[in-house]
DNA sequence: CATGAATGAGATTTCATTCAT
DNA sequence: TATGAATGAAATCTCATTCAT
């Protein structure tokens, strides 16, 4: 009697790593939703430059909105992990402010799909943040850190007192948001290269400048 | 006898004022593309809260980005004509500039629209704005007017002297708008009302504040 | 007590010429309907080049298909008016057919108008044409005189007799027909000029040529 | 023992089979254009008489236009297949030509919906025609075929010399194109069945005896 | 896990025709 | 007679999602 012939798998030259395919799907989706928002991004451009299949798309991340949840909170992962990085527990109060203000600058600057991706998401009122339980928990310790600074700098007379370190860091974040997100029109109406390489070094500098002067003016 | 039938004329909903008519379809757009963007918001939709017949949208505006242009112009024209009001030459700088704050302040908080529309053009990256002469032409008179409180300014030795008027309408406005158009995301994340009155009076003042400190530092 | 005031009739400058606009109308459509056939036409383009309202076309010819009857009838009545000129009563057979070929052809190149209805009409199974008691009355005078032509020149030997004259007649057509209807595949595909002038006089040389062989030949 | 129950291969209506879909679709655009013309048919109809989703259309066909030029590219491939099979090097000059124009006018009789693509790309001035390489490099045998017939038959005295293959090739075609193109108004105007199996007999022989009375003139 | 053809619902757009003036 | 805004029905086209393999 015959040995049964196995199944006849056709072994495709594609990676069969899941992890693979679910991280490519997400960058691609990233892309997509940065470049689109989310009503003009198409579930198959993002197939298709994650070089996946549609339907996994479905099997990974259930529908389009939570792929694009997903991809909400990647690029919140991704800021949280950057700014973990920097730590200021020993230095300068005023070095400090410099260097969260030039980091918080470069990372608008370099993650053009952060600002984008924040557009989109209050476009929809925060409707998928506020079902993120992930992104709630993960709290930001900037907040934190400036607070830490606040305090040390107006504790030895150099910053004015009871700043309040949110009301700081939208203001921070504003002044470079603001420039970035919104340089296409900016760009038409004043007729300048906001983008230019010293353009942006120059308004990197003006932030500080401008947050410095506020906060070491005495009342 | 009977009392004669009056002329049974239909009154009909119909407006049959073509001014009218188009300007409920812009205003309906307005509304509908300020809530769900370009590619979010249906044509049905704003048909229906113009209380038009979806037809007349396109004999009236071409097509759904046509619309959206007009719906884009109209914004513009219409914070220009609020900043066309305002009359600085006779001001003292720092009053000047501190009206000239509120009065930025003030429009984003009261046009929603504004913001959102200008978030919306920015992901499309200004491909609309760029095809508008019309709102390529309709300078704003804000950078004119702050080059001269500037200048006086400066003279008077009050404020700092070569501050571009460019870069500092820039994070006038960025302190004002990055706090009200993410307001969505950064209630969630920080957990605070940013929408409530004296939050808005508290940040309006903050503003002031931070832009003056800069102006008056001296360097 | 005061005269009532006349009715404020706005004199329009536009002729109130009923004639004048059913005949702009009339020629608009078979612009219109010759270039795009029936379903491609537009009601509003006939209007705009007829500079009439659309109502107009209501009006005077009930719907499009009114209208596209109208036109049909036009065509076969303008081409009725042109051969009815025609006289062979006294001609030598010979000539009479060749002049009979000629005049065919060149009504051809002169009226591509008539070539497009017939073209759009056959696309629709004759379905106007037979609704036209008009047109179906006005009986064409070319196969009278054909028949006429031929009985004469069998008679003096120089044709081969017993010629059907509606045969005959629609080779005449068709020589000339097929080549001007489908001159734009014909052109491409043979990477000829057709329509230049030294091709259309040649070509009905050979038309004359082809029908005098078949006619002079003996069986 | 039993026998292994089959797979429950639930026999869909549904085809999942891609090229039988095309095929299927563009076959129900052929018949749909060559009844309505291309602005007449409907996308919805030939969709129904696919036995197809219409979005299949949009997959395979880009859109109608694309439908329409796919449709009309297969009607020239089917006619240059047909074409290909005749074989005339060895024949008799005069039984070549004969059987040329019996095919052709075979073809004609037998394939109306090459004779109505024809016309309706005509009415669209050749648009898609020159569009499309793919039958603009489908050259016809049959000019080639013609004109060593027409050598042939010259060298032998059978034929009249320097007849231009072309325009022969033209005649041929219109004799029968006209005839059966515009059998609809033809048998209205002239009251006859042009349709009948003995008319159609009767007619290809008078388009052989046309075209042969014409090659075999002494000049 | 993976594929890609197929689908249904719904979007935008078009168009002949009517209505109020 | 004339106007042109308005309409409803229907057309084309799009897209997220599912299904057979």
């Amino acid at each position: 009697m015959d040995a049964p012939t196995p199944p006849d798998r056709k072994r495709t030259a594609v990676t069969r790593d899941p992890e693979r395919t679910r991280r490519s799907i997400l960058d691609a989706a990233t892309v997509e939703f940065t470049a689109k928002g989310l009503n003009g991004a198409r579930v198959d451009d993002i197939a298709a430059r994650a070089g996946a299949n549609k339907r996994m798309i479905y099997h990974y991340f259930g529908d389009k909105e939570g792929l694009y949840l997903a991809a909400l909170e990647e690029t919140y992962v991704a800021i949280r992990a950057a700014e973990i990085q920097l730590k200021f527990t020993e230095r300068d109060p005023v070095e400090g402010i410099r260097e969260l203000i030039h980091f918080t600058w470069r990372y608008f600057v370099e993650h053009p799909e952060f600002l984008s991706m924040l557009g989109t998401e209050n476009l929809h009122r925060a409707r998928f943040l506020r079902q993120s339980k992930r992104i709630r928990e993960l709290h930001s310790p900037l907040i934190g850190m400036l607070s830490d600074l606040l305090t040390r700098g107006a504790a030895a007379g150099t910053f004015r007192p009871n700043v309040d370190p949110v009301q700081l860091y939208i203001s921070i974040a504003g002044l470079g948001f603001f420039y970035m997100s919104n340089r296409h029109t900016l760009s038409t109406i004043f007729g300048r290269e906001l983008d230019a390489t010293d353009a942006l070094t120059e308004r990197g500098d003006h932030i500080a400048d401008v947050i410095l002067s506020y906060l070491q003016r005495k009342p």
